[in-house]
RNA sequence: GCGCCCAUAGCUCAGCUGGAUAGAGUACUUGGCUUCGAACCAAGUGGUCGGGCGUUCGAAUCGCUCUGGGCGCACCA
C-alpha cells in the first residue's frame, strides 16, 4: 500500500543512518514528495539536517548514506541533488500498486488509525436559536461538518455536539417578540403594533410564530395592551447620545419581559417553549438539509437544572479562585493569562452566561472525552483565556481542549457588504444561499479557504458563476469516470487482476502517485483541523485525471491495457468519492 | 491604548514538521471536439511572497520591528 512506500523508505534511510551514524540514530527521517517530477518520487533532507552536528558536508553525508540504504524491491534507484537531499526513484510497479490497494479497500481508502478510536468531542454551530441560521453560521456548519468526517477518517472517535443557548436573555427577548407580535393579531387599534420595541427580533418568522401560536391556543395569550405599556421606562428622546439610547432600549425592553412574564405567569413557558422548539427544529432542518448532523444537542438550561452551574461555582471556590467585589462573584481568570478577572456570579445573584459555559465545559470533561474541539466564531477569541483558565482551574487538563476558530463569512451583493444582524432581520439566511448557489457548491466555497482566512462570499459570483465553481470540476471528473466505466460495462471485481504493468503512459504514473498521496493528505488535515487540505487536493486529483483523459484513450482495443487503464480509472472515481463524503459534497453520475 | 488573526500574480487563493527554479484557478493571448462527456485539455503572458533587520547550509514558512486591514477588550450571549 503507497501510504507505507513513504514509511518503508524512511525505514531504509533509519537503517542506513544506523549503520553510518549510530551516534544520531535519534535524529527524526523525513521523507517529503518533491514538487518537481525530476526530483524523483521522494526526497530525504537527512544529510543536510546531519551537516551541522556533524561538522561536515551534507554532500559527503549523503554519499555515506546512499551507500549504506539497504537494497529495496522498490526503488528504481538514488541520487544525490541540489545542497544534499537524496532523492528516491521508485519502480512503476511500486507506484502502480496503490490502484489495487485501492480497489481492494474501496471506500476505506485513505481512512487511518492515527486517532486510535480516541474518543473526539467536536461542538460547532451552537447558534443561539432565536432566528433562521444565516450565511455566518454556515461556515462554521460546514466547516464543523467536514472536521468531523475528517477527525472520523483518520481513526477518531468523534461525538458531533451542539450546544442550545435556552436559558439566557436572547431566547426571553425572542420569546416577547413573539408574544407582542401575537398580541397585534388581537388589537386592532394598533397600540400593540406601535409597543414592538426597534431592539427586538423583527424578522417575519417571528410573526410567523405568532401566527401558529393563535392557531393553536387562539386568544388565550391576549392581554389588554394598556396593562402591558403602563408604567414602561420610557423611548430614549430625540437626539439623544448613542450610548444613553441603547442603554434605555435596553432597558425598556428588560422592562416588557418582566410585564409579559408578570402578566402571562405559566402561560409565558409555553410561549417560550414553542419559540424555542420551534426554532430549534428550524435549525435542525437546515442544517440537515446542508448535509450537516450533531450527535448531541446539549441544553444550556439542564446545566442550570441539574445544579452543575451552581455546583461548578462552588468548585471554583474552594480551588480559591473566586472573589467577591462589588456585589458580585468574580472568576480568578488573570492567574491564567486572561486580562482581567471575569463575573461568574451578579450583584443580582443572577449566573452568567460564563458561569454556565464553565459548567458546560466541566461536563464535557466529566463525560470523559480524550479530546474536546470548541469550533467558535472567531470573533470570540478574547473569550479563550478564560475559558481554558477555568478548566485548569477546576483542576483538568486544559490541553484536552482546543479551539478552532473560524473567521467571519462576509456576504457581499452588488460588491456591498450585506449586515448581518439577527434582532434587525437584516440577514441573508443559510436556506436562501442553498437555494442560490446549491448544496454542494456550499458546502465546497465555504470550505475552499482555510478556517483562519477571511471569506468574502461574494452572492453574485456565486450566482452567476457556478459552472466555474470548483466543484464541478471535481464532479465533472467523477461523472466522466463513471460514463467511461458504463460504457465498457463490465463488473468492477474483473478490475482486481489488471495487468498494472500495462499502464506506462507518464500520466498514468503521475496519477498514481497522486492517488497514493490522499491517505497522507487525510492524516495531515486531521492533524492540522484542515479539512480545506482535502478540497485541494481533489482539485488536484481531477486536475490530473482530466489531463490523462484528454491525452489518452482508456477504452482501447487491446484488452489488457484497455482492463488496467479501467482499474486506474476505478481507483481514481473510488478516491474521488472518499474524499467528497469527507467533504459532504455529492458524486453524481451524470451532470 | 492593549491583545489575537491576516498580508503571496491584475483578481480569488494554496504552499505540510524551514528545503531545490514560489504554485493553482480566474482574467488576457493562441490552439484542440467525425474518436470514451469541450462543465475538459495544451501552450504563453503575469511575482521586490507588505517593508526592514535577524536566526542558518537554506526563510513565503521561525524571531524582532514597522506599515496596512479584520476582530476582540461587559455584571451581553
Amino acid at each position: 500500500m503507497s501510504h507505507e512506500l513513504k514509511g518503508q523508505l524512511a525505514g531504509l534511510m533509519r537503517a542506513a543512518l544506523e549503520e553510518v551514524f549510530p551516534d544520531q540514530r535519534d535524529s527524526e527521517v523525513f521523507l517529503e514528495r518533491p514538487k518537481l517530477a525530476r526530483h524523483g518520487d521522494f526526497s530525504c533532507n537527512l544529510a543536510m539536517r546531519l551537516a551541522r552536528p556533524l561538522s561536515r558536508a551534507p554532500r559527503e553525508l549523503a554519499r555515506l548514506l546512499i551507500a549504506a540504504i539497504p537494497q529495496s524491491p522498490l526503488v528504481e534507484k538514488t541520487e544525490i541533488a541540489g545542497a544534499g537531499f537524496i532523492n528516491f526513484y521508485l519502480l512503476p510497479a511500486a507506484r502502480l500498486e496503490v490502484i489495487r490497494a485501492i480497489l481492494a479497500e474501496k471506500d476505506d481508502y485513505g481512512r487511518s488509525d492515527a486517532g486510535a478510536k480516541k474518543t473526539l468531542q467536536i461542538e460547532f454551530v451552537s447558534a443561539n436559536p432565536t432566528g433562521p441560521l444565516h450565511v455566518g453560521h454556515g461556515r462554521g456548519a460546514a466547516y464543523g461538518a467536514s472536521l468531523a468526517n475528517v477527525m472520523a477518517f483518520a481513526g477518531w472517535d468523534v461525538t458531533r455536539e451542539y450546544y442550545v443557548n435556552d436559558a439566557g436573555r436572547q431566547m426571553d427577548i425572542l420569546a416577547v417578540s413573539v408574544w407582542l407580535r401575537y398580541q397585534t393579531l388581537f388589537d386592532e387599534g394598533g397600540a400593540s403594533a406601535a409597543l414592538f420595541p426597534p431592539n427586538a427580533y423583527q424578522g417575519d418568522y417571528v410573526v410567523d410564530m405568532a401566527k401558529q401560536l393563535k392557531a393553536e391556543y387562539g386568544g388565550e395569550f391576549a392581554r389588554a395592551a394598556a396593562d402591558v405599556s403602563a408604567d414602561l421606562p420610557p423611548l430614549p428622546p430625540p437626539g439623544c447620545a448613542d450610548d444613553a439610547a441603547k442603554e434605555m432600549r435596553e432597558a425598556r425592553l428588560d422592562a416588557l419581559i418582566a410585564r409579559a412574564k408578570a402578566l402571562l405567569g405559566d402561560a409565558w413557558d409555553v410561549i417560550h417553549h414553542h419559540a424555542l422548539t420551534t426554532q430549534l427544529a428550524e435549525c435542525r432542518n437546515d442544517l440537515e438539509e446542508f448535509g450537516v448532523f450533531h450527535d448531541v444537542w446539549f441544553s444550556e438550561k439542564a446545566l442550570y437544572d441539574t445544579g452543575l452551574v451552581a455546583r461548578c461555582v462552588e468548585r471554583l471556590e474552594k480551588a480559591g479562585y473566586v472573589h467577591t467585589k462589588d456585589g458580585a462573584k468574580w472568576f480568578r481568570s488573570t492567574a491564567f493569562g486572561d486580562e482581567k478577572d471575569r463575573v461568574v456570579v451578579r450583584e443580582n445573584g443572577v449566573y452568567t452566561y460564563f458561569a454556565s459555559d464553565i459548567a458546560y465545559h466541566l461536563n464535557k470533561f466529566e463525560r470523559g472525552f480524550d479530546r474536546i474541539v470548541d469550533v467558535w466564531g472567531a470573533d470570540h477569541h478574547g473569550y479563550i483565556p478564560r475559558v481554558k483558565g477555568a478548566v485548569a482551574a477546576l483542576g483538568l487538563d486544559a490541553e484536552k481542549l482546543e479551539i478552532a476558530l473560524v473567521q467571519f463569512a462576509v456576504l457581499y451583493r452588488d460588491g456591498k457588504k450585506v449586515s448581518m444582524s439577527t434582532r434587525s432581520g437584516e440577514f441573508v439566511s443559510l436556506r436562501t444561499l442553498r437555494e442560490e448557489v446549491g448544496n454542494d457548491a456550499c458546502r465546497f466555497f465555504y470550505i475552499l479557504r482555510k478556517s483562519d482566512q477571511h471569506l468574502d462570499f461574494d452572492l453574485d459570483l456565486a450566482r452567476s458563476q457556478t459552472n466555474e465553481n470548483p466543484v464541478y470540476y471535481i464532479q465533472y471528473a467523477h461523472a466522466r469516470l463513471c460514463s467511461v466505466l458504463a460504457q465498457w460495462g463490465g463488473e468492477t471485481a474483473a478490475l482486481d487482476f489488471a495487468d498494472l504493468s500495462r499502464l506506462d503512459h507518464p500520466l498514468e504514473l503521475a496519477l498514481a502517485s497522486r492517488l497514493s498521496e490522499f491517505p497522507e493528505i487525510v492524516e495531515a488535515a486531521a492533524r492540522e483541523l484542515a479539512p480545506h487540505a482535502v478540497a485541494f487536493y481533489l482539485k488536484e486529483l481531477a486536475a490530473d485525471f482530466h489531463s490523462y483523459y484528454n491525452a489518452e484513450r482508456i477504452l482501447v482495443d487491446d484488452p489488457a491495457v484497455k482492463v488496467a487503464r479501467l482499474a486506474l480509472a476505478a481507483a481514481v472515481r473510488q478516491v474521488v468519492r472518499n474524499g467528497l463524503k469527507i467533504l459532504g459534497v455529492s458524486c453524481p453520475e451524470s451532470m
